[in-house]
DNA sequence: ACTCTTATTGAGATCGGATATCAATAAGGA
DNA sequence: TCCTTATTGATATCCGATCTCAATAAGAGT
């Protein structure tokens, strides 16, 4: 099945530029604002297609919903377990892939959690329910 | 509130310990042979209680459901891309956490993608879709 | 430019894992 | 034993994501 180009597609990857870690649901926000008329199964498909092309990566963390990533150079990410703001790591040390005869590797993923200086203060035990 | 301890959730931990990386759901059929009575919402809800308190670690999977593992050693994960299966894997070596003014560390994970070895003969193309 | 194939779109229906509700039950401290 | 309240379980509900399908349009061939 041959990809074709649409200015959908090319609408919602500038859309998913300008964003930093969004949810499907705001890149449909943000082409909602700037060029109306798209729907929303077309932005959840084509960001899955941008994924699938290597044009963006698709990230998942603990009990949240699918974020898009247009920055698909190797690196590292943060969140906070509080508010849960993502934080980009440079991977400036990479593991090294664990050889094995049972598998080969082509990717990896690597997420850093804990508190971001917001909320560590006053303590953190006082931000849980 | 003071956490109390009851027959239903260490059922739910034994299921959990005889099983390698199940789902929710998994656990919940496991109960329904060995001891029947307990009810799924009573399952997700102390799958999430075990993970809480340290006992089990609910592990996130790309476009999968959820999976817990008993295993609360830090160790690394390796998912084969094409049949989703799971291995474990030793964390000989550890990624330096990052040091940043802006975020303390408290927990990492880390996950390798690729194909096992029965996914990869004859050729990872023709076992896609 | 015209045609033809078929990938893509968009509105809405639908799916499914997970959570919320709430009366009944039972853990465990007094 | 009594009492407070965490827990249970059946069910309803939530909601991100996918599916359906007729209409549209990309783009290769002529």
């Amino acid at each position: 099945m041959k990809r074709r180009s649409t200015k959908q597609r090319e609408c919602i990857y500038e859309a998913l530029r300008s964003l930093y870690h969004p949810t499907a649901e705001e890149v449909y926000e943000r082409i909602c604002k700037d060029s109306p008329g798209i729907g929303r199964a077309t932005v959840f498909r084509n960001l899955s297609i941008l994924a699938e092309e290597g044009r963006a990566i698709k990230l998942f963390f603990p009990d949240e919903v699918a974020r898009y990533d247009p920055n698909v150079d190797g690196h590292h990410h943060f969140m906070c377990r509080v508010c849960q703001r993502i934080i980009d790591l440079p991977a400036k040390e990479k593991l090294s892939v664990p050889k094995s005869t049972e598998f080969t590797v082509d990717m990896q993923s690597v997420h850093f959690y804990g508190l971001c200086r917001e909320c560590t203060s006053p303590s953190p035990v006082s931000q849980c329910k």
